[in-house]
DNA sequence: ACTTGCGTTGGAGTGCGCTCCAGGACGTAG
DNA sequence: CTACGTCCTGGAGCGCACTCCAACGCAAGT
């Protein structure tokens, strides 16, 4: 095949830093399943092809959007069974993107009502301060 | 004072149901300090008053944008402290939303990112399919 | 040969935010 | 009086996503 050359490869070391997982994240996720199992050395090291670095990228993606790593392991089953699936990992995909897209929308919507909440409390201490109330200052 | 009338007042059932938060939940937030002590009824039982339910939309609120519990007690603790807490709690307020602004971008760039990976699906759905790879694929 | 450093495993522990439960008290309907 | 529904309290339990740890293996450096 055209790789397999081993200067590509990375460790641990390398591919905690450079997709900003821990070391322990990594195996973690291996062990879960949400990553194929990795390749080792002559020493059971874990030495991580190009192709994987990329899916752990993927994953950390998915991962701060939201998705429970519940999913991603479902992901990661289908992408191991390979391109016949793609169909239902496209499925997966973009329901998980319709779900951001509102999500992102929602929290506009609280950036809107928390940017009313700051200007109140900027008026009151612009004003005499004190909104004379004896408990949490209502909304 | 103007308010006490008792028909403004809600039960905990009311309150679950119109802020959006179980009743469960509704007394731990209590027991943990995020709410001020709730006024009882001759047989112990929570009492809301209007301005106690504004409240608890506002931990709701910031529930939601991800502030941890954590800080919506420090929150609660400083408004119990009266007017003179107002800058400190514009402060914590206005800090939440710098934070919570960089995370609605940064969910912005993840969704064209996710986007860009959807498309790329449609693609090799679209053409003849089997995009050639063994393993996950790749980005 | 010994130390140092980096990795391995399986399993236990952690922090967060609830969620559930047992045991009990109250008020109202039948 | 009894039964029922609703709420109370304190405390245990849970799901998630890690995070930490002990005990060990291997290889290079001194």
């Amino acid at each position: 095949m055209t790789g397999t050359r081993d200067e590509e490869y990375l460790g641990i070391r390398e591919v905690a830093a450079s997709v900003g997982l821990s070391q322990d994240t990594l195996r973690w996720y291996e062990r879960e399943g949400l990553v194929p199992r990795v390749e080792r050395d002559g020493s059971r090291r874990r030495r991580y092809s190009p192709r994987h670095v990329g899916w752990l990228r993927t994953l950390v993606l998915l991962r701060r959007t939201g998705m429970p790593t519940r999913d991603m392991r479902r992901f990661g089953r289908l992408a191991a069974d390979g391109a016949a699936t793609h169909p239902e990992r496209l499925a997966l995909l973009s329901a998980h993107r319709d779900r951001l897209v509102a999500r992102i929308a929602a929290l506009g919507d609280d950036l809107a009502a928390l940017d009313g909440k700051v200007e109140r409390y900027r008026e009151l201490i612009a004003q005499g301060r004190d909104c004379g109330a004896p408990l949490p200052d209502g909304d």
